[in-house]
DNA sequence: AAGTTAATGCACTTAAGTTGCATAAATTTC
DNA sequence: GAAATTTATGCAACTTAAGTGCATTAACTT
C-alpha cells in the first residue's frame, strides 16, 4: 500500500483518489498555501471539494491551519506526531510580507507567556513578518 | 477646544462629527471591536464612511489592526505614543473563545525571537487564545 | 464669500468562505 | 457478488466582509 494512502488511514481518513493528490500537493510544497493555490493545481475537482477535503484533513490533524494577517486562510501539513497532544500549534510562523509566502518555523516555539490572573490560555498563534531567506539573498 | 478634537489634530485627521464619535465609542471599550459593531454603535452614518474612518484612524497611528484569527478585522485604540516608532505593535493580543472579545495587553510585549539566517522581521502579531477573566469568573 | 480640498453617502463589485442538495463512489451487509 | 448504506463529490447558490467609483456635501483656505 500507498505510504500516503497508510498516513490518511490512520488520521481516519478514506484515501479517494483528490485526498491522495492533495496530500502530496501539500507535501511538496514547503510553504503553506491558500485554497487558491490548491484549486491552480488541480485542473480537475471542484472548489467545494477541495474545501472540504482540507477541512476534513483538519478536523483529522493532518494540515493546520495558518492565520498570517493577509486575511486568506492558509495551510500546510502537520509534522508527524511524536505523541499527542496539541504541541502542533505551538510552533510560528513566518510571513514573507515580500513573496508573499509563510512557512512553518516547527523549530521554533512560541514562549511561554504570563497572563494576568484570570486568563487561561488553551492556543496561541504567532506570526513573525518580515523579508525571508530567499528574498533577501535574491 | 475639545480633548478627543485635539488628539485628532496632532494626527492629522481633520476633526469632522463622526470622527469624534467614533474616536469616543472606541475609547469607551476596552476590548477590541468590528466594523460591524462600530456600525451597530451609530444609528446614523454609512458602513463606507464608518470604513474609511477606521482606516483613516489606521493610517495616520490613532487605531491599530488586530487579527484575533477569527476571520473579521479588529480595531484597538493605540496607547498614547512615548515616542515614535512601531512599539505598538509589540504588544500581544488576547482573544476569549467564549465570548469572542479581544483585548490588548499593552504592557505583555512580545519576546525576542532568534530567526535562522536571512530572515529579517519587520513586524509581529501574536494571539493568545483562551478563556478570559471575566468568563472564567461568571 | 468664492474657490478648493477633503469627507460622506450610495451603489456596486470582489473575494473568500460556506451550505443544500442531487449524484456518484466507496464501503458494509446480506 | 449484489443490494443497501454510508460517505464523497460536483454544482448552484448564499453569506459576509472588504473595497472602489463617483456624485454630493461639508470643511477649510484665501
Amino acid at each position: 500500500m500507498d505510504e500516503i494512502e497508510k498516513v490518511l488511514k490512520t488520521h481516519e481518513v478514506r484515501p479517494t483518489a483528490i485526498r491522495l493528490l492533495m496530500y502530496k500537493f501539500l507535501k511538496e510544497r514547503n510553504s503553506a498555501v491558500t485554497l487558491n493555490d490548491i484549486e491552480s493545481g488541480f485542473d480537475k475537482s471542484e472548489r467545494t471539494t477541495l474545501y472540504r477535503t482540507i477541512k476534513t484533513f483538519e478536523k483529522n490533524g493532518l494540515v493546520h491551519q495558518i492565520d498570517d494577517g493577509t486575511g486568506v486562510a492558509k495551510y500546510a501539513l502537520d509534522e508527524p506526531e511524536v505523541g499527542i497532544g496539541n504541541s502542533q500549534d505551538l510552533h510560528l510562523h513566518f510571513h514573507c510580507t515580500n513573496c508573499n509566502e509563510t512557512i512553518c518555523l516547527t523549530d521554533h516555539k512560541i514562549p511561554h507567556i504570563s497572563l494576568p490572573k484570570g486568563f487561561v490560555t488553551q492556543d496561541m498563534n504567532l506570526v513573525l513578518k518580515g523579508i525571508c531567506d530567499k528574498c533577501n539573498e535574491s
